[in-house]
DNA sequence: TGGGTGCATGGGG
DNA sequence: TCCCCATGCACCC
């Protein structure tokens, strides 16, 4: 089908790349070139194209020009409480401030796990999912919102788009996303299905990142099942994370003040979800193939869970986790193995937050033995314990190592604790590593490897890449593997940390990138002699020129073909030329009957794929 | 003497 | 500056 530009003033027909553009009132979005597609995800699409059009109004409290009316600035701004428009930052900000001096529970909560969430005595800042309504969110702008998102498409933003919104998305590191310290706290399972939970809302999460700021980043980060880092602590109404109560009020006095009120940025609700009711309605066909760090659920000292120990799970790995249609999965934490945790010694040192959080309340150094499932029902028991330290404790898991050899797990992989409710069972699935390979890498069948989460033992192979074919942004973003989110495993030399997203991002190996690099257009090279090659050296730094396919014909002669920035034409280049990054027919200078766009491709369709076919096998 | 245990140390956030 | 935590290491069996 054809495809043209939803852009007026452009209506192009053909394009390097055709992007989403806003939502469409029907389903579905607008068709961008690349170009108009750009500037919609950079956020300057209405300051691009519709400076002359009237709507423009300032923002109330920067200034800022928004164009209002605009369905390309649509979620760019919102109107104010006082009157006026603000742009989105602004309204965030004064929205925000409106919910800060939002109270907090009641005691009238039920006080059964799961369905609860309690506040911090003392923790005026504490506040309520329940409370959403009555707080200003707007649910019919996250209805629209949602309409306008693909919750599970995280191509909904392609990379390249990341370095142009403020640095927002792509600077801000998933694992650095922080909790929602001062915010709603959680696991509302029941009004999760009555709202947050329903496919509307849970699409908010991700739709909130369309306004492309930093704190859309953290809610992207909670999917579909996000979950609420704040369960407040040691309230006489807290429920335990296990069914047997494992409470203790020994962080009562310990929850570091700095977390409250500090955080003040979210204009829409979390959804208070911490956890998937397997075969609830709320979660047919709707779970979510993104690995999420989820702040977990809840805890005694969940104020102090770094985001790094928040677990990664998809929705889909969740289901996995449990066969049982009323099992409530809830991911606790995960860790990084260390040399030392995956050594023989045998003892996992445990984060202590996530330790005092979410494990048996000890008081005694020997601690108490714990027994934990692993991925294939096989239930291990360790002895949870901790040493004392600097004033402090430090806690370990012992006897680790024949479930850690049992998984084939090494350093640099990943454990994941979760908790099966009700019983409140402890599971302890993993993924591994991207450098790691051993038998179950081997084993996976779809050529897929790492960053693979298993809970499940009978689905042990079915990985979360497996079997998808399209989406393949999606596909990349869950296959991509984990980066180490802790310090180097094992090594103390330094070595360069590779971001999920920039790994996302480094779609090019080194060696396509050397084929990319050009010369400066200014650049005059001095010729030197390395073990008797001759070597150009410049001063100026290489340039990226533009990407051409080499073609061999069956008698051995090479051919270069190059696309044209304006007309997407492929031209045929002598193989020694080096074009630069921008290259159009009128700088064909090789060929004068293929010199202007208005000249007819030299290729047909047919060869035109045979082409394209061949640039991908080399 | 070697492995296990408990604590100390120090880098790094 | 404090605290966490990876790991070193001394002590014990």
């Amino acid at each position: 089908m054809d495809k043209i530009c939803m852009n007026e003033v452009c209506q192009a027909t053909t394009t390097v790349e055709w992007k989403k553009g806003w939502g469409l009132k029907a389903d579905g979005f607008a068709t961008l070139c690349y170009n108009c597609g750009t500037a919609y995800e950079n956020l300057v699409y209405c300051e691009t194209f519709h400076l002359k059009e009237s709507g423009w109004r300032e923002c109330r409290l920067c200034g800022k020009r928004i164009h209002c009316g605009c369905i390309a600035s649509k979620y760019l701004h919102d109107y104010l409480d006082s009157g006026g428009v603000g742009c989105v930052s602004c309204a965030k900000s004064l929205e925000t401030r409106s919910i800060r001096p939002i109270q907090v529970m009641s005691d009238d909560i039920p006080n059964e796990f799961g369905k609860l969430t309690t506040n911090n005595i003392g923790d005026p800042q504490s506040s309520v999912v329940e409370n959403m309504d009555g707080i200003g969110f707007d649910k019919g702008k996250l209805i629209q919102l949602s309409k306008t998102m693909e919750a599970k498409d995280p191509s909904y933003y392609p990379q390249t788009q990341k370095a142009g919104r403020n640095g927002s998305i792509g600077q801000t590191k998933q694992e650095e996303i922080k909790p929602p310290i001062g915010e709603s706290s959680i696991c509302f399972p029941n009004q999760v299905q009555q709202s947050v939970g329903s496919p509307i809302f849970s699409k908010s999460d991700t739709s909130i990142a369309r306004e492309g700021v930093k704190d859309m980043n953290e809610s992207l980060a909670q999917s579909s099942l996000g979950f609420s880092l704040n369960t407040p602590l040691d309230t006489p109404n807290s429920v335990p994370p296990f069914s047997g109560g494992f409470v203790e009020r020994r962080e009562q006095n310990k929850v570091p003040p700095f977390q409250q009120g500090q955080r003040t940025r979210h204009i829409f609700p979390k959804p208070p979800k911490p956890c998937l009711t397997i075969g609830s309605e709320v979660n047919k066909g709707m779970i979510s193939q993104v690995r999420v760090a989820r702040p977990p659920a809840e805890g005694r000292g969940r104020n102090q869970l770094l985001p790094r120990y928040w677990p990664r799970i998809t929705d889909q790995e969740l289901q996995q986790l449990s066969g049982d249609l009323n099992s409530t999965i809830v991911p606790l934490f995960e860790k990084v193995l260390s040399a030392s945790d995956a050594g023989r010694i045998g003892r996992l040192v445990l984060p202590k937050a996530c330790a005092e959080a979410y494990f048996p309340p000890i008081s005694h150094s020997e601690g108490l033995p714990l027994r934990i499932q692993d991925i294939k029902g096989k239930e291990w028991t360790f002895q949870f314990r901790f040493w004392p330290n600097n004033n402090s404790r430090m806690y370990v898991l012992e006897g680790v190592t024949p479930c850690i050899q049992n998984m084939q797990l090494q350093a640099g992989d990943t454990v994941i604790f979760s908790r099966i409710d009700p019983g409140g069972q402890l599971v302890m699935g993993f993924r591994k590593a991207s450098n790691s390979v051993d038998m179950e890498d081997s084993q996976t069948s779809n050529g897929t490897h790492s960053g693979e989460t298993s809970f499940n033992g009978a689905n042990e192979n079915q990985h979360t890449c497996g079997g998808r074919t399209n989406e393949d942004t999606l596909q990349r973003s869950i296959c991509i593997p984990e980066k180490k989110r802790t310090r180097n495993i094992g090594s103390k030399s330094k070595r360069l940390l590779m971001h999920t997203e920039d790994a996302i991002e480094l779609k090019l190996t080194w060696e396509e990138a050397q084929e990319l690099l050009r010369p400066s257009s200014s650049a005059k090279p001095t010729v030197v002699m390395v073990e008797d090659h001759e070597f150009e050296e410049y001063d100026e730094p290489p340039v990226f020129g533009k990407r051409t396919i080499f073609t061999a014909r069956s008698s051995g002669e090479q051919e270069q073909w190059a696309q044209c920035d304006s007309c997407s034409k492929w031209r045929k280049l002598p193989v020694e030329v080096l074009l630069p990054p921008q290259w159009t027919c009128t700088d064909n200078l090789w060929d004068s009957s293929r010199c202007l766009c208005s000249a007819p491709d030299e290729l047909n369709l047919k060869e035109l794929e045979s082409l394209f076919r061949v640039s991908k096998v080399l």
